[in-house]
RNA sequence: GGACAGGUGGGUGAGUGGUUAAUACCAACAGACUGUAAAUCUGUCGCCCCUUGGGGCUACGGAGGUUCGAAUCCUCCCCUGUCCA
């Protein structure tokens, strides 16, 4: 357990946060945790539907850790009972159900990659299927009547989809009722998630009340911005870096990002206090640091936190010869492309053989791009839209500017 | 169970028999610019084949039908919403 006291924990806890409801219960219960010795039961939850987690997961996961450092108990919670039903949350239309199978692969993959973040001594992971499998109907039934449907119409997407007249289906009701189970389940103390996810925290609250437990504290924190700084991060928007990819792929992405957005990673991505992140955005405006600096700094930090120090500094170096002095990067994927045997062929069109080579998505998206004379050809622009590679020739390609260029050495061969 | 409305390309959303691979906007991709950006401007934006121009194929919930020709008309089916019960 820390040392720390009640109020010197909660500036901890409070970096970052959206809402704390309430700040006095949490400080309350963080005061009994210290008189008693006991930790605090942290819970967040996890949808098994993304395989890949990325940064904006990682903003909860780093909350998370904050309360391992000051010695409470954290419970990542793998929700593959409600990847059953599918969590509507961010959407519009109702998000189709996952397989057994998929929840498992994907469950599994989760629990690989957040222990970049989480202590793993301090983290109890569980499954709600557990519990929630083994409530009987008439469980079920109790459960849904500790809640009202005008109680669920508040939600506002649920709201606006009723406006809207789109279709809600009964059982997107059952997500929140189950998600507030489990912190009956769990007896938490505390349940962290997205500023998306309050109304289902807030359920929480209440069926545990109904329980006859102490309600726990909701914790939200915000969404993360993608790069595009506008969307939150999201796999499918493609605005995201993700945990597993490479340094170098990190730091190239982070660059790319607005300088304003760039405040919003150090806070809710490095362990940098708001005192000190504030500093150093003072000292960018008053021109003293320059913007370019404190972001490469911002990169390197992060991508330090999945691939150690070292692979950072080298993801840095790559970037500064590759993208900034536009030299040729370390290493070329090579690619082998074979020509149909016997078809007496001894060339293939640039165009095709970028398309095999899966540099762009299909031979006329590579045309396209040609034409839009994005493509280099052993570093010279390709002006001609037919133009071919020979038999037994090497060639390097490079498609889009370097920042995100796409880039492979095409070796043509007879099959 | 009855009455009515609707299902279009990644998204929103036009289009009611042919000049429509399908208006517009957004997203996406590329080029210019730059501090690597962001913003802005420009171009592209179904797939395949020959090729600086053309050819073919697939597409407007699904299956049939009418027609020289259908996203557009007809029939049946599936899905969604509203109102009534």
């Amino acid at each position: 357990m820390s040392t720390l006291s009640a109020a010197e924990q909660m500036t901890r806890l409070r970096k970052g946060a959206v809402e704390i409801l309430t700040e006095a219960e949490l400080a309350a219960k963080l005061e009994l945790a210290r008189q008693q010795g006991r930790p605090l039961r942290v819970k967040a939850g996890f949808d098994p539907t993304a395989p890949d987690l990325h940064l904006g997961h990682t903003v909860l996961l780093r909350k998370l850790r904050d309360f391992q450092d000051l010695g409470h108990e954290v419970i990542f919670l793998i929700g593959d009972f409600t990847g059953l039903i599918g969590d509507p949350t961010g959407r519009s239309a109702t998000r189709p159900a996952l397989t057994r199978e998929e929840i498992a692969a994907n469950a599994e993959t989760y629990r690989r990659q957040v222990f970049k973040i989480l202590d793993e001594n301090q983290t109890r992971v569980e499954f709600n299927s557990a519990w929630l499998g083994k409530l009987d109907a008439y469980e079920w039934v109790r459960l849904c009547a500790k809640t009202t449907v005008a109680r669920m119409l508040e939600r506002d997407f649920f709201h606006e989809r009723w406006v809207k007249q789109q279709p809600i289906s009964i059982h997107e009701f059952l997500y929140p009722l189950t998600q507030a189970y489990d912190s009956v389940a769990l007896k938490a103390d505390v349940e962290l998630g997205g500023a998306d996810q309050k109304f289902n925290l807030l359920m929480g609250r209440e069926i545990q009340q109904a329980y006859g437990q102490r309600p726990q504290v909701v914790l939200t924190m915000p969404l993360l911005e993608g790069l595009d700084g506008v969307q939150k991060m999201s796999k499918s928007l493609g605005n995201y870096v993700a945990i597993a990819e490479p340094a170098a792929s990190m730091f190239t992405k982070l660059m790319s990002i607005s300088d304003e957005l760039m405040w919003r990673y150090w806070l809710l991505l490095t362990s940098r206090s708001e005192a000190e992140i504030a500093a150093l955005r003072a000292a960018v405006e008053r021109g003293e640091r320059h913007p370019m600096e404190v972001k490469k700094e911002l990169a390197e930090r992060i991508a330090a936190d999945f691939h150690g120090a070292e692979a950072a500094r080298a993801a840095r170096e790559e970037f500064e010869r590759v993208v900034q002095r536009k030299q040729a990067p370390a290493e070329i994927e090579e690619i082998t492309l074979n020509l149909p045997a016997g078809s007496g062929k001894t060339h293939l069109a640039l165009a095709a053989a970028i398309a095999q080579a899966k540099l762009a998505p299909s031979r006329t998206e590579a045309e396209r791009l040609i034409k839009a004379r994005a493509v280099l050809k052993n570093e010279e622009i390709v002006v001609d839209v037919s133009d071919q590679i020979k038999l037994n020739e090497f060639v390097v390609i490079q498609i889009g500017k370097s920042g995100k260029k796409r880039l492979a050495k095409i070796h043509l061969k007879s099959g």
